[in-house]
DNA sequence: TGTACATCAGTGAACGCGCGTTCACTGATGTAC
DNA sequence: TGTACATCAGTGAACGCGCGTTCACTGATGTAC
């Protein structure tokens, strides 16, 4: 029992994980191109020289936290946004799933919206490549449904793309605004989704 | 001619937008909540406490970046957002004018997109503003259209809201684009208006 | 099972460095007469 | 126009501080026999 039992990797990986976690509390307040290693480690109570055991710089804590973030919510938001478009009881809700999500980890979502475009090249490009891979993922299903019959690839990926963008948006609208007030940014959601989902209707006239 | 020359206003407005100049330079691999006062001051080759004649600190200096950035856009953007949504030459030349903007002056435009949703609220929230008072200002403009008879002022509002992310969306898109491939980022960015545009000529069906 | 050695996550001290801020100052520009 | 005083943008030195990184180390966990 004990020769196979993996407490180190085990304690290991805990550290790790209490990193990661404090690393993103300290975001929601600044940037990860501010972000000090001995301030991430202080806020563990680890010392400033354990960082190196798990991450090279704060740009690869970075890099793990996108991978966090996102990582886990392919499934989700793939089935969500591919079912996304038509029906006003649909969109609904997957206004109420992004509220959903922007209310249970808002600190990863503050992340990903804020370093979208931040200031560290490898975490952006690493945001940029998972939500390049959810829009295909959700032209794939967006294929499968018979509204799409006639569509190009190109136009699904299009399409795709304008769904996710709006995620985000939506998302971020949600993080900036007082929950007392959500009710608002969430039926300004619905109805641009309304909207779009009138485009895609015509876009074959 | 001596006493009201104003040599000494305008050696410190020259000084000022060096500062302006510097921080927005150092701000394309950085972001404004990592930047720091004396880098700023010495890219400029005055001393580190000439800053404080200027600003108050660097989110200061970032709020002044924004109107700089955003001010002058008032007229332009919102004559042209207001033209968009319908015919496929307008689409066209709306996004060749945001093509024209990230071309001359891609640090302005850097700094927004990757400033909205930073690390340093006064300056999100000064972005936020510019950027709700664009809306209102497109809806307005919308509202004079014919094409918005019947049209709520909140549904014009919604809609404005649209056109001005997605006119930031593009215009993030063609600064992580090189300008080789920005044909397809104009296509994608057509198409999206267009089908924003069918979605309006529809929404009152 | 017990023993002897290897591994390696986390320690704590040390380093040189650049940071933001303060202060009394200088000297060109501005103002009053 | 000329003179005497006021203003104030920019200086340069000084400060205490926290930063990222290195290093030899410790001691619990893992492995071989």
């Amino acid at each position: 029992m004990s020769h196979t039992s993996g407490i180190r990797r085990a304690q290991k990986e805990k550290t790790r994980q209490a990193l990661l976690d404090a690393a993103l509390g300290l975001l929601e307040e600044q940037s990860l191109s501010s972000l000090g290693l001995r301030e991430v480690t202080r806020a563990v109570g680890v010392a400033p020289a354990a960082f190196y055991r798990h991450f090279r710089d704060t740009a690869d804590l970075g890099v793990a936290l996108v991978d966090e973030a996102l990582g886990s919510l392919h499934g989700t938001i793939r089935t969500t946004l591919a079912t996304t478009g038509d029906g006003d009881e649909r969109i609904a809700a997957t206004v109420e799933l992004i509220a959903g999500l922007v209310r249970g980890y808002p600190a990863h979502v503050r992340f990903i919206a804020r370093e979208r475009h931040g200031g560290v090249a490898p975490v952006r490009e690493a945001i940029g490549g998972q939500l390049d891979r959810f829009a295909r993922e959700v032209a794939d299903e967006l294929a499968g449904h018979p509204e799409s019959e006639g569509w190009e690839r190109d136009d699904l990926l299009m399409l795709a793309g304008l769904y996710v963008d709006h995620m985000v948006m939506t998302a971020s609208a949600f993080l900036a605004t007082p929950e007392a007030a959500w009710d608002g940014v969430a039926r300004t959601a619905r109805r641009r989704l309304r909207l779009v989902g009138l485009g895609r209707r015509h876009w074959l006239d």
